[in-house]
RNA sequence: GCGCCCUUAGCUCAGUUGGUAGAGCAACCCAUUUACACUGGGAAGGUCAGGAGUUCGAAUCUCUUAGGGCGCACCA
C-alpha cells in the first residue's frame, strides 16, 4: 500500500521542517559524522558569507543559501567530505545604527546619554534577537551546514583572530597611525573606508569668483564655504595665463577670515576646467590634500565634526556647511567678487550606511598600508603586488572570469585602507597609550596606567580573516585539525562585495598564511522584482523569503532562484515563478505515487539486466542526461541543470514514457512490462538523486518511500552513467 | 576620463573551441475526473540592435555605430 499522504498534493509545510530535523539528527551536516565514503573522499569546504545581523534574511541571502546548498549537497553525494561553516556578522557600522535609530525614535535618547557600556549591552541583544531569526530561516531554507561549527565575526575566537593580525601586520609596518584627510561621516561620527562610500549625481552650482580684488587669479568652485581654508592657489605649469604668477603670495581676509595663499603649479590642475586655477584646501579635501602634501603647504582646518564652521563672519561660523555656502555666496555677491554662476551636475559622496554627506577631514587615524614594502623570506613585496599575484597566476579563479578585470582594475587605483572607527560596536584596536608611550600587542600589556584606544576596526578587517579565523586560526592545535579545509574550495558571494570581502579575503590570506583563502570565487546578482527593479523599500516590491516558503515551499523558493540565472547576472524573481516551481514539485510527488503504485509488488533489482529496445533507448536518453549534468555540476552551471532536470523530469519522462507506461503495464507482454517496471524504479531513483540538490525537501520525502531503506537520500550517491 | 557587461520569439533568458536558432512563462486552438487542487495534445511566434570585415560558412571572431546597465576615478 503507498501511503496516503501520496493520494493528497504535496504539502512542503508539513514536510519540510520533519525533514529537517532528520538531517540534522544524522549528523551528516558535520564531516566527521559522514559515511566512510566521505570521510575517505577529498574535502570540499566553503564558509557561509556571514549575514549581517541587522535585519532578517532577504531573497538575496535566500539566493545565496540555495546556491551554496546546491554546491555542497552536490559534493557530499559525489563523496566528497564536506563543510559548509555557517556564521553571522557584526557589521560594526550598520549595526550600531540601526540600533541607534531605535533607540532614538522610542527614548529619544543618543548613544552618549547610555554610554559605551549600556549601548554594547543594548545592541547585544538585538543582535542576539535578530542571529537566531536568521538561523531559523538558514533551516527553513534547507541549508545543510555544520551548526556544531557556527562563528560570529566579533566572538572571543575571531577577536583573537583579529588581535593577533593587526599585531603582526603592525610590526610588519603594515599599519600604521597617520593625520591624514580622511572620509568623515558628520551623521554616523565617524570615518569610513573609500569603499563604504556610494556616489549620487546631484545638480548644483559651480561659483566662479576672486578672493579679494587684489588677487588677480579667479578660482571656480562648487563649495565657496570651504575657502576659508585655502592655503594656496593651483595652476598647470604649463598655462600661459598665470605663469607669471607662480610662486607669488597673496594676502586677503575672505569672509572674514585672514587667509595666505601661495600660488603653485600643479600638473593635475586642467587648463579647460572653470578658470584654469583652483583654490587648494588641504584640510578639506583629499585630492587637495595630496596636492598639499605635494608641495607642502600648511593645512588649514575650518570645519568641524559636526559640519559646521569654525571661522568666518557672523552667519557664517557655527553654521552647517549648506547655510555656511549662502552666506559665503551672498558675501561674495556684495563684495562685487562673483562673476559667475553655473549649473553643472556633480557627484557627492553618501557614506553607505547613514546616507550623511562625507565631509573630508584631517584625523589621526589608523591605515592598512597597501603600497609598502615588505619583507619575507627575503623577497620584498607590498600588499597589493600580494594581492595581484595570486590572481595574475590563476591560484584565485573568477566565475564569471570576467570580474578578473574588475578585480584588477579595482587594485590599480587602491589607497591606504583606513580601518579604524570611532564607533562603539566592533573589534576595539589592540593599542594602549601611556603619556607618549605607545603598545600594540595581542594581550593589554602589564601595569595600571595603559588606555586603550578608543577606536574599533572596520568590520571587514575581521571579515578578512574568515575563511581562516573559522577554522581555528591562530590556535595552531585547532587550526592543524582544520589544515586540510583550507584554502577553501570555493566562495559563493554577491558580486556586490568583491572590493569589500573578496579583497580583503584574498589581502588576508595571503599576508597571514601565504596561501590563497579560496581556489574560485563564484559570484552571483542581485536579486530583482519581476519587472527587473531593485527591491527597495519605496517601491514596495519585496518579496519575503519566508513568506513563499510558507505558501509554496523551499524547494519550490530555490528552483526559482536559481534557475536560468548565470553567474553574476542579476536575477528577476516574481511569485509567479515560485507558484511553476511548486507546481513541479506536486508534478514529482506525482510521479512518484504513480510509479510507487504501478511497482507496488514489485522489488527493484540494481542488477536487471533484460531490457526492452525501447527501455534501452530510454536509458540512453537518461545516461547521456546524467553524463551532460554532471559536468556542468562540475563547471557550476547551476542555471543549466536546474532548467534540464525541469525539462527532462516532466516533458520526457513524465508526459512521454509515464504516458507509455500505462498501455504497456496493462499490456500482456510480461517481458517488456518487467522491463518497463525495472526502467521505472531505476529513473525515479535516478531522478531524485539528480534533483536532490536543488529541491532536496521533497526529493528526500520521496526517497523514503522508494528507498525502503533508512538511508538518507543527502548522503546517496550522485548517479553514474 | 578608465574599465566591465548587455542588446536573441510579447516577457525572462539559454545558446563555451564558428556549421542551416532553443527553453520557460504569456497568448491561441483542441482535449480532459486524469498519477497531477489541474493536466495532456497541437499550432503559432525571431532578417539573433544597425553597419562593415575575416571565413566555404558568423548569434558566435574583429572593427564600428546606436541604446542600456554597472564599477572605478574625477568631482575646482
Amino acid at each position: 500500500m503507498i501511503p496516503d499522504k501520496f493520494l493528497k498534493p504535496y504539502d512542503p509545510t508539513s514536510t519540510e521542517d520533519r525533514i529537517y530535523a532528520l538531517w540534522e539528527k544524522s549528523g551528516f551536516f558535520n564531516p566527521d559524522k559522514l559515511p566512510e565514503r566521505n570521510k575517505k573522499g577529498e574535502p570540499f569546504s566553503i564558509v557561509l558569507p556571514p549575514p549581517n545581523v541587522t535585519g532578517v534574511l532577504h531573497m538575496g541571502s535566500a539566493l545565496m543559501l540555495a546556491i551554496e546548498d546546491i554546491m555542497v549537497r552536490y559534493a557530499r553525494m559525489k563523496g566528497k567530505q564536506t563543510l559548509w561553516i555557517p556564521g553571522t556578522d557584526h557589521a560594526a557600522i550598520a549595526t550600531q545604527a540601526v540600533v541607534e535609530k531605535d533607540i532614538q525614535r522610542k527614548e529619544d535618547k543618543s548613544r552618549h546619554d547610555l554610554g559605551r557600556e549600556e549601548m554594547l549591552r543594548r545592541i547585544g541583544t538585538h543582535v542576539q534577537t535578530t542571529h537566531d531569526i536568521i538561523v531559523s530561516q538558514m533551516r527553513k531554507m534547507g541549508a545543510s551546514i555544520d551548526w556544531s561549527r557556527e562563528a560570529f565575526t566579533l566572538d572571543d575566537k575571531r577577536n583573537l583572530a583579529v588581535r593577533t593580525a593587526f599585531k603582526k601586520m603592525y610590526d610588519d609596518g603594515l599599519i600604521y597611525r597617520g593625520y591624514r584627510v580622511v572620509n568623515w561621516d558628520p551623521k554616523g561620527q565617524t570615518t569610513i573606508s573609500d569603499d563604504e562610500i556610494v556616489y549620487e549625481t546631484r545638480k548644483t552650482k559651480l561659483y566662479t569668483f576672486r578672493y579679494s580684488k587684489d588677487i588677480p587669479i579667479s578660482i571656480s568652485t562648487t563649495r565657496p564655504e570651504t575657502k576659508l581654508g585655502d592655503t594656496a592657489i593651483a595652476v598647470n605649469p604649463d598655462d600661459p595665463r598665470y605663469k607669471k604668477y607662480i610662486g607669488e603670495e597673496f594676502d586677503a581676509v575672505f569672509a572674514g577670515e585672514p587667509i595666505h595663499l601661495k600660488v603653485i603649479a600643479d600638473a593635475s590642475v586642467e587648463l579647460e576646467f572653470g578658470t584654469g586655477a583652483l583654490g587648494v584646501t588641504p584640510a578639506h579635501s583629499i585630492a587637495d590634500w595630496e596636492m598639499a602634501q605635494r608641495h607642502s603647504l600648511p593645512l588649514k582646518q575650518v570645519i568641524n565634526e559636526y559640519a559646521k564652521m569654525t571661522v568666518g563672519l557672523d552667519g557664517i561660523k557655527d553654521k552647517k556647511t549648506t547655510e555656511a555656502r549662502e552666506a559665503v555666496v551672498d558675501w561674495l555677491k556684495k563684495e562685487g567678487l562673483l562673476e559667475k554662476e553655473e549649473d553643472i551636475e556633480h557627484n557627492i559622496s553618501l557614506a553607505e550606511r547613514t546616507g550623511g554627506i562625507v565631509e573630508p577631514l584631517p584625523k589621526l587615524q589608523w591605515f592598512v598600508a597597501v603600497n609598502r614594502e615588505f619583507k619575507r623570506e627575503g623577497v620584498t613585496f607590498t600588499l597589493k603586488q600580494l594581492m595581484t599575484r595570486v590572481v595574475e597566476t590563476d591560484q584565485v579563479q573568477f566565475i564569471p572570469d570576467r570580474f578578473r578585470d574588475v578585480y584588477h582594475h579595482w587594485i590599480g587605483s587602491l589607497r591606504d585602507w583606513c580601518i579604524s572607527r570611532q564607533i562603539w560596536y566592533g573589534h576595539r584596536i589592540p593599542v594602549w597609550y601611556k603619556n607618549q608611550e605607545i603598545y600594540v600587542g595581542v594581550e593589554a600589556p602589564k601595569g595600571n596606567d595603559w588606555i586603550q584606544d578608543e577606536d574599533t576596526l572596520d568590520t571587514w578587517f575581521s571579515s578578512g580573516l574568515w575563511t581562516f579565523s573559522t577554522l581555528g586560526w591562530p590556535d595552531e592545535k585547532e587550526f592543524n585539525i582544520n589544515r586540510k579545509y583550507h584554502p577553501t574550495t570555493i566562495l559563493e558571494t554577491g558580486s556586490d562585495i568583491i572590493f569589500f570581502w573578496v579583497a580583503r579575503m584574498i589581502l588576508m590570506s595571503t599576508y597571514l598564511l601565504d596561501e590563497v583563502p579560496f581556489k574560485t570565487v563564484y559570484l552571483h546578482g542581485l536579486v530583482r522584482d519581476g519587472k527587473g527593479r531593485k527591491i527597495s523599500k519605496s517601491l514596495g516590491n519585496n518579496i519575503d523569503p519566508l513568506e513563499m516558503i510558507i505558501k509554496y515551499g523551499a524547494d519550490a523558493v530555490r528552483m526559482a532562484l536559481i534557475v536560468a540565472v548565470g553567474p553574476g547576472n542579476d536575477s528577476k524573481v516574481d511569485e509567479q515563478k515560485i507558484k511553476a516551481y511548486k507546481l513541479f514539485s506536486n508534478k514529482i510527488w506525482n510521479i512518484a505515487r504513480f510509479i510507487l503504485s504501478a511497482t507496488e509488488n514489485v522489488k527493484y533489482s540494481a542488477e536487471f539486466s533484460e531490457w526492452s529496445d525501447t527501455d534501452k533507448k530510454h536509458i540512453e536518453v537518461l545516461n547521456d542526461l546524467i553524463k551532460e549534468i554532471t559536468s556542468e555540476m562540475d563547471e557550476y552551471k547551476f542555471y543549466l541543470v536546474g532548467e534540464k532536470l525541469y525539462h527532462y523530469v516532466w516533458h520526457e519522462f513524465a508526459d512521454k514514457i509515464i504516458e507509455e507506461s500505462k498501455s504497456i503495464i496493462d499490456g500482456t507482454d510480461e517481458k517488456v512490462k518487467n522491463s518497463r517496471i525495472q526502467f521505472l524504479f531505476y529513473a525515479l531513483r535516478a531522478i531524485l538523486r539528480l534533483l536532490h540538490p536543488f529541491m532536496p525537501f521533497v526529493t528526500e520525502e520521496i526517497w523514503r518511500e522508494v528507498g525502503k531503506s533508512k538511508s538518507l537520500l543527502m548522503v546517496e550517491e550522485w548517479p553514474r552513467y
